[in-house]
DNA sequence: CGGTAATTTCAGGAATTACTGAAATTAGGA
DNA sequence: TCCTAATTTCAGTAATTCCTGAAATTACCG
């Protein structure tokens, strides 16, 4: 690899974050390649700069393709096909959360609906169960989240990342400052 | 395994589901069956339930450990190790989000930092510093906004994450709210 | 302490995953 | 259409990761 060590860096790192993940090293590899070129660049190149063979870089891309990371491009002149990731990297964290909704959190929830349903024979099942529901309704919950806040504009959406907790100040306060209540503070319990 | 079905297949789902993570099969088996027990389980239960040698689930529960996701707890008149998690689901989402900040998010942030800093040799580095200093830049913000949702207490949290997107539209209208006091007609609602 | 139950370590084999080169396929240009 | 460059597939091998049983260590009890 004859990369400038900057790019070489960051290129290994996630090589290595990649195999912590489910993601291989070689796919790491390329995708923090192609995000850090400037322009879109060619499977050849990509072997050249990572020293893979043609086949690997192939399948690599291939893998990345089916999570939507990659755009494929054709330069004027040259057939070959070249890779880009988006300008935005907003939408790459999107589309990055969006696809491990569909694999990961998607069949999950399918599991946890069928066995909340079922009926349990024994104690030990009963608690299981109970156990699962606990699961599914908290990740219910943040899927609705993740849903509201994936509709938002990437301008808003950092706003309101900034805000943080502060939010939730507001939010508190939201009831005096409509309803003008004698002062008091009011609690919720929802304790389902 | 011999285990209850509704238990069986929420163990081998997350067993799965466990080895799309870096986290191998073995450990996502062993820790849905602890977090599915309503007792504390040792070692032994482990192996007899799934069928694994001694020393595997020894090296997984290990791995657990190093997580923080069990609690080692002693029985009377027993003086096997038995196992459990948390009680409560929203202590283990705390645990695993702030183990993979630790794990993952400061060795990334750690790298960025000093890629940042770096002096550019040429076209290339420098654009490429530019897409390393946004990714710096959105990292940051998410985990300022993690820190600061990560000290609200459970209940607070829940609340706001069941506002979702609507908390914006209270951030938006913010500063109208103070200064013009029931002009407009204004609506929340926020029972779950 | 000595004895034993419980746990951990670790070397080696089993299983899985990653990678390659050669062959097959696809697609652009004449 | 044929020719050739580009890409993909795939069977075999390399590399890695996982798992086991045996041995070592640790921890409890008298």
């Amino acid at each position: 690899m004859a990369l400038p060590p900057l790019i070489a860096d960051f290129v290994l790192h996630f090589g290595e974050m990649g195999s912590r993940w489910g993601i291989n090293r070689t796919v790491g590899q390329i995708y923090a390649l192609i995000y850090l070129s400037e322009k879109p660049i060619n499977a050849d190149e990509i072997c050249e700069a990572l020293g893979f063979s043609r086949s690997n870089v192939s399948m690599g891309l291939k893998e990345l393709d089916s999570w939507g990371l990659v755009r494929m491009r054709h330069l004027p002149g040259d057939r070959r096909d070249h890779f880009a990731a988006p300008d935005d990297i907003w939408e790459i964290v999107r589309t990055l959360a969006e696809q491990r909704r569909r694999r990961e959190i998607e069949p999950t929830l399918t599991m946890l609906r069928a066995a909340v349903l079922e009926n349990p024979a024994s104690t030990e099942e009963k608690f299981a169960q109970g156990r699962m529901r606990e699961m599914h309704t908290l990740i219910e919950l943040l899927m609705s989240w993740y849903e509201d806040i994936q509709k938002m504009e990437t301008e808003r959406l950092v706003n309101l990342l900034k805000m943080g907790a502060r939010v939730y100040k507001l939010y508190e306060m939201k009831d005096k400052l409509f309803v003008v209540k004698g002062g008091k503070k009011q609690k919720e319990n929802d304790n389902g």
